[in-house]
DNA sequence: GACCAGATTGTCT
DNA sequence: GACAATCTGGTCA
């Protein structure tokens, strides 16, 4: 994927992410997972948004150019990534938030343990640890580096658009895409009601 | 299936 | 010192 396909905002970004796969080469296996589930975060006017509040040391990387991993801890044991979007200075992201498993299921339950595939990925603090992704991977580059994106040309019929998961502020934005009738989508529920486009 | 408590530490006020 | 873009395993239907 081409850098220029990131440096838009995050809220196009998001649903135009669904579909795309995410690889990721890590103890000699390509591991591969079908985007399915996303949220938008739309930076310094986002009061969902971790870089609401400006940059800090911590947001530092969503604030620099797009097509970069943004990578955050949380709840004292949980990893979450997201792509950087729009262009340098500005500090959108998209939180990926469910794979459909492809490649490397096995290397997946070994990390995650054993499971069925459908609840390997289904959380965006699940899909990290199936994939091997902590803090050593915030700030990587998403070309040249051991975590990308491919199009394999999968067409996406409709997505679906709520309300993000899991905030106390912006949990009235529909900023949260996944596909259709996916049965890889994480458990999480939104904070209000569905909205429904073709 | 729905709802709830607990884990555990980095980050910012 | 409060709280977090979450997950898991428990209880009660």
């Amino acid at each position: 994927m081409p850098r220029e396909f990131f440096a838009r905002p995050a809220l196009q970004v998001a649903p135009d992410l669904l579909g795309k796969v995410l690889a990721r080469y890590t103890g000699g296996v390509t591991i591969r997972g079908r985007i399915v589930e996303a949220e938008a975060y739309t930076g310094q006017t986002d009061p969902g948004s971790h870089a609401f509040r400006g940059c800090t040391p911590r947001t530092m990387v969503m604030f620099g150019p797009p097509g970069f991993l943004y990578v955050y801890f949380t709840y004292g044991m949980h990893y979450c990534m997201n792509v950087v979007t729009d262009v340098d200075g500005v500090a959108g992201a998209v939180l990926i938030r469910a794979l459909e498993p492809l490649d490397g299921m096995d290397e997946m339950s070994r990390r995650r343990g054993e499971r069925p595939d459908l609840q390997l990925c289904n959380g965006p603090a699940k899909l990290c640890a199936a994939l091997g992704v902590g803090r050593q991977e915030n700030g990587a580059d998403l070309e040249g580096s051991e975590i990308w994106l491919e199009d394999d040309g999968f067409i996406v019929n409709q997505v679906e658009v709520t309300t993000r998961v899991g905030l106390s502020a912006g949990d009235d934005l529909p900023f949260r895409f996944f596909i259709a009738g996916s049965r890889f989508v994480s458990g999480g529920r939104p904070a209000k009601a569905t909205i429904t486009r073709p």
